[in-house]
DNA sequence: GTCTATACGATGATAGAC
DNA sequence: GTCTATCATCGTATAGAC
């Protein structure tokens, strides 16, 4: 792997454990066996090299909403499969996690990728509710945009309440929780 | 206020806003306007520190949702009261943030009161849900865990999409949608 | 492109005077 | 109890040699 992209991987591993504000430029050296210049010769600061990381980041965890989310089944299924994919729950998520960090809130730049990937989501998500109401499979009275935002926040609160108790558990009884209110009522 | 009273307070705000990692004694020091030798000497070091300011905000946030939880009502109505009740948005939860904080999360004694209060708080919102099923309004199929699962995920998972969008409309947007899920059918 | 040197403020803490 | 050194290390970056 070549320089820059060592560095890119390496800062993608230590925002997801430690957040922006937590990790250092010598972390990030020292994990891609790379001296400071050259860092500061592909990249122009912290800042930069953070938002090559978070962009690649957001497009990863894009694309791996997607697979799931267009894959076959009923709209109730697909919506299914995405919260009960396999995750890496007491790690949380790469993309959400960033929100709690003050300086990429702070900086549109940084957020950017952030906001644009989690609304992706939603609209994604909607869009399958619509087709649920479509198809009858649901009530034709649900809302889209705010079934899909309650879909995705409790992906997101999932997180929190796994790593706090130091269980997936807690991530798991959540989806189930939902996935139960969701669920067509009668076939 | 005392100037252990004005350090503990100081502390509660920084983690708020910035987190353990991102909080320096420095800057707790300035906010407090105290001097080190006032810091050391109260309290071991930043981590004790820390621990009085965590074990007090969590302390805060229990009566505050114990406050509506035990309020008037129907057990739907009560969940409501709570999912709607006014909050600092896009502060984030002040308890709920430090879950994504690596210090806090590794040391067992940080993560307690976090720990602690979540799990009482799905705990209350659960017997909430049982009340609601001997009662009738809430099915009687109801995993009333899970279900206090999905709500304070809803809410937790609300404040990263309102701070990713830089707005509070995805925390309502996902309230409403969990809550229109939640309704008893028919009256 | 990569390395070493250098810089300067911040971090987290200790020691001892008052 | 509080204040002022003092300390070793880290964080973030620039300069210039190779």
């Amino acid at each position: 792997m070549s320089t820059p992209e060592r560095l890119i991987e390496s800062t993608r591993e230590l925002l997801w454990e430690r957040g922006y504000v937590g990790t250092s430029p010598k972390a990030i050296l020292e994990r891609a066996d790379a001296g400071q210049g050259s860092m500061y010769h592909h990249f122009k600061g912290k800042p930069d090299l953070a938002l090559a990381a978070i962009r690649r980041t957001a497009e990863e965890m894009r694309a791996t909403a997607a697979g799931v989310l267009d894959g076959p089944g009923t709209p109730y299924e697909r919506i299914e499969a995405y919260l009960r994919r396999e995750r890496d729950v007491l790690r949380g998520c790469p993309v959400g996690r960033l929100t709690m960090d003050p300086d990429v809130i702070a900086n549109p730049e940084l957020r950017a990728p952030v906001d644009e990937t989690l609304d992706w989501l939603r609209g994604r998500i909607a869009g399958i509710v619509e087709e649920g109401k479509a198809q009858g499979q649901f009530a034709p009275g649900m809302d889209a945009r705010e079934i899909a935002a309650a879909v995705v926040a409790t992906v997101q609160g999932g997180y929190v309440l796994a790593r706090a108790s130091g269980s997936p558990a807690a991530f798991d009884a959540g989806v189930r929780g939902l996935l139960s209110l969701l669920a067509p009522r009668s076939a």
